[in-house]
DNA sequence: CCGCTTAGGTTTTACGTATAACGTCTGCCT
DNA sequence: AGGCAGACGTTATACGTAAAACCTAAGCGG
């Protein structure tokens, strides 16, 4: 009190428990034991209480050296997905005293060429989803510890990586699908040059070049559900033997198949079955429910999160894909099955 | 170069440039005019790129006592709207050279008490979305400039507020269905205490109450399309005449409406016509599309982060609520259409 | 009684930046 | 000639913290 406006600093601190400002560090940095008496750290964590002492941050940082802050690089955040990675990583985060600062990359901020410059704060270390090679370099530029997200590991410049086993996904539903009966395929996809779905069109040709009597059209949108319903209304509007199955990059695009079958008149699954991707709230909310790979968002951002703290402590980040599920909901039938 | 790992300072770009630190720092800051020749300038500047140099942050943000960052708390991040407000906030931040670092609130990180232990960024301001008093009298003890989205103007305990002008949406949406000739209205209700969702139920109650013949139910669901089908097929399974509208309080109560009446053997909008309240994605994405109330949630981001930066500076944050529109599709319709 | 250890602190320093305060030199006016 | 005003810098300092280095007194073994 009568100090008034500016925050009290340790040495106010100090002064109102009658020691120095040193001491003042140890015993609130937990580094005090067989320095400072009992009675006197006790007198220590009073005073700081009662003036409502905070540390201030920028000024830890700087003596540290390091702010116990990573950037998070997502391509946007518009989606329910990168949310939940988001969540998931800062679950982890928070547990070992580091927070996150998020960085939506590519339209969100104008050109967006320097997430360190939008990001103000002072960084440890980054994670980065699938993104182009030149904003990888940028972030290489930085010379900070760095973990990519779904990415090619063999072209992540020696990063470390944590993907999700997407081409298992894909591979489970060409089974399912397969079993099903179906041999003609639409595949949709993305419309986006990104490794994750790269390796979504190599799995699903990959699958279906061992069996015979099968064939697979490729259709491109964005990935919107607007883009979605005239990119599939077209391809499911050509000539020559309709698919019976739309294999499509995720839900979002799935949804747009749904809404241009309707426009054709197919029903779901009757006419047509169609598989998303991501296991969105969307694919239980529309009508049928749609069969999907579930990818399970935040335990990808706690693996991400888990990756870099090693990197961070030196210990070698945990290896290995992240299993993911198929979900068979009602959107998918044997082939003809009105 | 033979100086190897450690990032270089501006030491290091004054030693290379052959002036004092100070003049890198007035060269950098652009505050040289008339203070050092051209040619210095140019030498510096070229220093600087040549190492690499960039400011050390915590540096900066010690010295000045300030850090260009502001928090944005946030209910759960899991959702498509507070990643629009996140993106509006964010683009005006950057305008500005200020970052944001985000919060989500209850669920995310444990109990979550304290926002700024998770934060480890030094800040400037907070913005918050409608939240309980005692997280909000956590922030005010912080006596950090603060600015509420979506809370009560007189709750806010003297902070500024930008408020949606919800209460204008549900106008508009209680109009539409009375001029279809509606009558009786099921208000289903999401089961969170919190301002924004308080307006809802006291303008429908208020519209209705003007309006002789009208009754209205209510029932109330989590936020989340599974919560919502179960109170939706109960409600609309109680004795009496069945409400032939539904009128949820977001698109995700709507989402669980449509899948309650078709279980129940309702044809939306023949039977039951619905209304959200949000203009998710989602809304667009199931059949028929969802007559909802278009929130621009990018604006609102965008308008509350204007609202911080104005108070930083001093200067008066503009007020008025940010208009909504009715947005007319296909899941209303006049009662007993069929 | 000397010297060593230990408890319980304090003094000092460094982190990298921004800027206030202070110099110097040249040219020019009166 | 004296002085004064730029132009062009430099020197010094402070921000708040963490921690290394230092200090002092008490206890104690030999």
């Amino acid at each position: 009190m009568a100090r008034g406006s500016t925050r009290p600093t340790s040495r106010d601190v100090a002064q109102a428990a009658g020691v120095s400002q040193a001491a003042v560090s140890l015993v609130l940095g937990d580094k005090w034991h067989g320095r400072v008496s009992e009675a006197t750290a006790q007198r220590v964590r009073e005073a700081a209480r009662d003036l409502g002492y905070r540390p201030n941050l920028a000024a830890r940082n700087l003596r540290l050296g390091r702010t116990r802050t990573v950037l998070l690089v997502v391509p946007a955040l518009t989606t329910e997905f990168f949310a939940g990675v988001y969540t998931g990583a800062t679950r982890v985060a928070a547990e070992h005293g580091f927070g996150v600062v998020l960085y939506p990359s590519p339209e969100g901020i104008g050109p967006a060429r320097d997430p360190f410059a939008s990001a103000q704060a002072a960084l440890d270390g980054v994670i980065a989803s699938s993104m182009a090679a030149d904003a990888l370099s940028a972030i290489r530029g930085e010379a900070l510890p760095l973990v990519m997200l779904d990415s090619d590991p063999a072209g992540s410049l020696g990063a470390a990586t944590v993907n999700l086993d997407i081409a298992d996904g894909v591979r489970q539903i060409a089974d399912h699908l397969l079993s099903l009966g179906h041999r003609r395929f639409l595949h949709l996809a993305a419309d986006v040059p990104s490794w994750t779905f790269d390796v979504r069109a190599r799995e699903l040709a990959a699958r279906l070049a061992g069996v015979p009597g099968t064939s697979v059209r490729t259709a491109r949108s964005p990935i919107s559900s607007e883009g979605a319903v005239a990119a599939a209304e077209t391809a499911l509007s050509e000539p020559g033997p309709r698919p019976t199955a739309v294999v499509c990059d995720d839900d979002l695009l799935a949804a747009g198949t749904y809404k241009a079958a309707r426009r054709l008149g197919l029903r779901v699954p009757d006419d047509l079955s169609v598989t998303g991707l991501d296991d969105l709230a969307l694919a239980t909310a529309i009508d049928p429910e749609l069969t999907t790979v579930r990818l399970d968002a935040e335990l990808f951002g706690e693996r991400g999160m888990a990756a870099l703290l090693a990197v961070l402590e030196g210990r070698e980040p945990k290896g290995g894909d992240i299993p993911v599920r198929l979900v068979v909901r009602g959107s998918t039938a044997p082939p003809g099955a009105a």
